[in-house]
RNA sequence: GCCCGGAUGGUGGAAUCGGCAGACACAGCGGACUUAAAAUCCGCAGACCAUAACAGGUCGUGGGGGUUCAAGUCCCCCUCCGGGCACCA
């Protein structure tokens, strides 16, 4: 109010009087989602029971809905949103089907901001973690979605993570965990180990500016790589994942199968050992090449200070391409040892070489090149006049002589190459490792591309590994030694004053109390593993806790996780097609091992969501085009929000934010609230089970068959493809017929029970996309109960068929005109309707008709000349 | 280079099995209500040609070919965009 406000006339304070009476009245028919999302939610929040599972003695069918778990941050960002929202329709649908559903949710709560946050706050991590958890599980409750928090799994309790560490010391048992010195990814902004799957294009996958260097440390590793070939062909079975993820994780294991060959070293008692796919082609290897670490070639180094210097330079040109993550685009380059090998299968000697396109971490780190037939050797070769051998030729046409190299192995054969000559690629592969075998210089073998995961972490706030290292040593332990702590010491808690720097080194290897402890075994003085586990770990099993999480002797009771495993639908973002997901595959097949579970795969079925776009780009803090769902639901409430983020785009695709959107939604809302607020005196709950509805006037017949085509419509996208865009929209269209059959149900021609029928089943149907709304219209008319736990409705098909048909009449291709005909017409009828149509016989004058296209239902095409 | 997606009005998207392209929304435009505005309600709306208007016509789903009575949808070739993999022997 300021002072203008004295110079109103009196006649316009009559009219702003009406006009806030008016208001007033309006108002309180307002949808008011500020109003009622909080009523809601408090109700929701007092009844613990609501969204509980049943036991595992239930007689409904059980259906685990899972979202993957966030890193409580503090706030949750528009990708949740999406992810939760579909999730919580999909939990809604499945319990108003009749199914019993476990929909949980938890926190990935340790990790390296918990501790940046301490940097730079002075906040202890376990506080800043508690309390964007506190924080967060408020948004969640906010948005209204079904979680049962009585199984609310955090990672960084130790209620939680002694059960890491008991796996780790199951783990270690069948020597599943082990320490050894390795090449290892460090990222230096990290301050810590990294695992391969870390590191994305040589850059850390937390800090995408930052290189990682390759370090020599000791750390633990857990034996992935001995379930490498059931992780691969499991894959093939996992027809409810998407192709994309499982071909993703098919190339990150890499399996290879090929041979090994013993090459002897020329005076020397050395041998190199080369891997190679297509012994086959042994007969053209015209050099031997080295990794610039490989031991033999280090060993010529010692000896020879020039070659010493030229391997240096290869390492460095390998490590700045690893660096710049563009391993493939470096120029060839090669430096001749003068040394020589000799290839075991025709005693011919080779030069050695060591090359700076040869990896040290994958095979043995040498091949055996074979120019005319392989690329990469083939370029090399020109560059530094190698010859070529070809022992390879096409069975079919030899015009190709000269042209090399010839990579085929299908349809082709060996030449040149003593007793093998004339045998197919295939066969001579299998023979001459069988050869090379039993003559003691090969065999056949695997490799693959996987490595062993590197789980040690040189960080404060994760799990402590428990294992001591035992000062004096003892029976079977030497000084030093790993001696893994015996069950009765877990948790081996994580201290809770740790002072955090930035300096190197393990935040816990300053903690005096910590570190120092005593042998379990002879009780002399030991000293504490440091590291702790990477995050991953915590990621790995997370959800079979969740069926079990007050569980206080066991990880989980297996009765429990045998009822609800596998999850038959587990939804997330894509970036951890090769993290997470193939972790938490390796994990359950050691709990699977170790008795716990009878699953071979943790899901059935997996769902990755698009990414939540706005203005072009993926929204994120850097672009500055965050839209944050707090303030979208201060303006439009949370009902408006999900419902958004599920109509914008289907959930699989990108979506693209237009608060515009939001509006419509919320404008949609507020429609439906009007509506059924208006009504709501006429509407009763169904004692009275409309029976003769075709005694119902054309108008009320015509509403319930939108009615029941809404409801088939939807009902088959839950089951099928998940369309929610169009599930809303054909709410939308419901409604939209709803308006324009206001006036009739105003004056009675559409009568009281249709009306009831019509409103209650589209409140149903809201339901899992507005739960906050449902509820409240659902109590608005007489409803029993929560209305998540209403019988989903089921499509009368006698009802929602047409009474008549509108058929397209095509001439030759072209739609000319729509003719109307009754439902389920034969042929002839609709056929003679389409003739008869006047602009169609016009189209026809003068023609004649070579073929008429009757497609019942769809469509009549007249072909005419 | 290889492997997955994708390209439809001004915008997001729909067309689920080869059968009316553009459902449903957003933005826009016109109208009603209002002193006025907001809100709400009603209506228009792919492009082009043509017309006083009505009617009418042509083109149209990234581009080019093909199959078919009929193609956004199937086949072949190409372009562009997004994602993944890549000296892996």
């Amino acid at each position: 109010m300021n002072g203008q406000c004295g110079k109103t006339a009196a006649g316009n304070h009559e009219n702003t009087e009406r006009n806030a009476a008016r208001e007033a009245v309006e108002d309180a028919q307002r949808y008011n989602p500020a109003e009622i999302e909080p009523k809601w939610q408090a109700r929701w929040d007092a009844d613990a029971s609501l969204y509980a599972a049943e036991g595992h003695d239930s007689a409904k069918p059980k259906f685990y809905c899972l979202e993957m778990l966030p890193y409580p941050s503090g706030q949750l960002h528009m990708g949740h949103v999406r992810n939760y929202a579909i999730g919580d329709a999909l939990a809604r649908f499945m319990w108003m089907r009749g199914y019993n559903v476990l929909h949980p949710m938890g926190w990935d709560a340790f990790g390296l901001p918990a501790e940046n946050a301490a940097l730079k706050n002075n906040t202890p991590p376990a506080e800043w973690t508690l309390a964007n958890i506190g924080a967060m599980r408020q948004q969640m409750r906010r948005m209204g979605l079904s979680y049962d928090w009585a199984t609310e799994v955090t990672t960084c309790l130790p209620e939680y993570y002694r059960w890491n560490q008991w796996f780790f010391l199951k783990m270690f048992e069948r020597g599943l965990a082990y320490r050894k010195k390795s090449n290892v990814n460090w990222c230096p902004e990290c301050q810590t180990v990294l695992a391969n799957e870390q590191v994305v294009d040589g850059r850390c996958w937390r800090h995408e500016d930052t290189i990682v260097e390759q370090r020599d440390l000791t750390q633990w590793f857990l034996r992935i790589t001995r379930y490498a070939d059931e992780l691969l062909n499991g894959l093939d079975k996992m027809d409810g994942w998407p192709e994309k993820v499982r071909t993703m994780q098919r190339n990150w294991i890499g399996r290879s199968e090929g041979a090994l060959i013993d090459f002897a070293v020329s005076d020397s008692a050395e041998k190199i050992t080369v891997f190679t796919t297509r012994v086959d082609t042994i007969f053209g290897a015209t050099s031997v090449q080295l990794a610039p670490e490989h031991p033999v070639a280090q060993n010529f180094a010692v000896k020879d200070a020039v070659l010493a210097s030229q391997i240096d330079i290869i390492l460095a040109q390998q490590k700045a391409a690893r660096e710049a993550g563009d391993l493939g685009a470096i120029e060839k380059h090669g430096v001749d040892t003068g040394k020589f090998a000799v290839n075991p299968f025709n005693g011919k000697f080779v030069p050695i070489w060591v090359a700076n396109y040869i990896l040290a971490d994958y095979g043995t780190g040498a091949i055996m090149s074979v120019p005319a037939h392989d690329e990469r050797d083939f370029e090399f070769a020109a560059k530094y006049g190698l010859s070529l051998r070809r022992v390879i030729v096409p069975n079919q046409v030899a015009n190709d002589l000269q042209q090399l190299p010839y990579l085929a192995e299908d349809d082709s054969s060996l030449v040149d190459s003593g007793q093998w000559t004339g045998q197919s690629c295939v066969d001579a592969q299998q023979k001459m490792a069988q050869y090379a075998k039993e003559n003691g210089f090969g065999t056949s073998t695997v490799t693959y591309r996987l490595k062993d995961w590197g789980v040690s972490r040189q960080r404060y706030w994760g799990t402590p590994i428990p294992m001591v290292y035992c000062a004096n040593g003892h029976t079977g332990i030497e000084p030093g030694g790993v001696v893994p702590l015996p069950e009765s010491a877990l948790p081996v808690l994580l201290p809770a004053q740790v002072e955090i720097t930035q300096q190197g080194g393990s935040p816990l290897g300053r903690v005096a109390d910590f570190v120092n402890t005593t042998c379990p075994i002879c009780g002399g003085p030991a000293l504490r593993e440091t590291d702790t586990m990477d995050t991953f770990v915590d990621s790995s099993w997370y959800f079979y806790r969740y069926t079990d999480a007050q569980n206080a002797s066991a990880p989980f009771d297996s009765a429990k996780a045998n009822y609800w495993f596998p999850i038959d639908q587990y939804i997330g973002g894509v970036e951890h097609a090769i993290l997470h997901l193939i972790y938490s595959r390796f994990w359950t097949r050691v709990m699977r091992d170790l008795g716990m579970i009878q699953n071979d795969e943790p899901a059935t079925r997996l769902f990755t969501q698009g990414m939540v776009i706005k203005d072009g780009a993926k929204m994120s803090k850097s672009k500055g085009n965050v839209v944050s769902p707090d303030l979208m639901i201060e303006r439009y409430g949370a009902d408006a929000t999900r419902m958004y983020a599920l109509f914008a785009a289907p959930p699989d695709r990108d979506l693209d934010w237009q608060e515009d959107g939001v509006a419509g939604i919320s404008r949609f809302l507020s429609r439906v609230y009007r509506l059924t607020m208006k009504f709501s005196q006429q509407i009763s709950q169904p004692d009275s089970q409309s029976a003769s509805i075709i005694a119902y006037g054309p108008a009320a017949q015509a509403l319930l068959r939108k009615l029941h085509q809404t409801i088939a419509k939807i009902t088959l996208d839950f089951s099928g493809r998940w369309h929610f865009n169009t599930c809303i929209a054909a709410i939308m269209e419901l409604v939209n017929t709803i308006v324009a059959n206001e006036a009739a149900m105003d004056s009675g021609e559409i009568s009281s029970p249709v009306i009831s029928e019509v409103f209650r089943n589209m409140v149903l149907m809201l339901a899992p996309f507005a739960p906050f709304l449902a509820a409240e219209l659902w109590e608005q008319l007489g409803g029993q109960g929560a209305v998540f736990r209403i019988a989903w409705p089921v499509a009368d098909a006698e009802l929602a068929r047409e009474a008549e048909l509108e058929i397209p009449v095509q001439v030759n291709g072209k739609l000319v005109n729509v003719v109307t005909v009754p439902a389920g017409s034969d042929e002839a009828t609709i056929r003679a309707a389409a003739q008869s149509d006047a602009k169609v016989s016009a189209r026809m004058a003068g023609k004649t008709v070579l073929k008429v296209i009757v497609v019942p239902g769809k469509l009549v095409n007249i072909v005419v000349k």
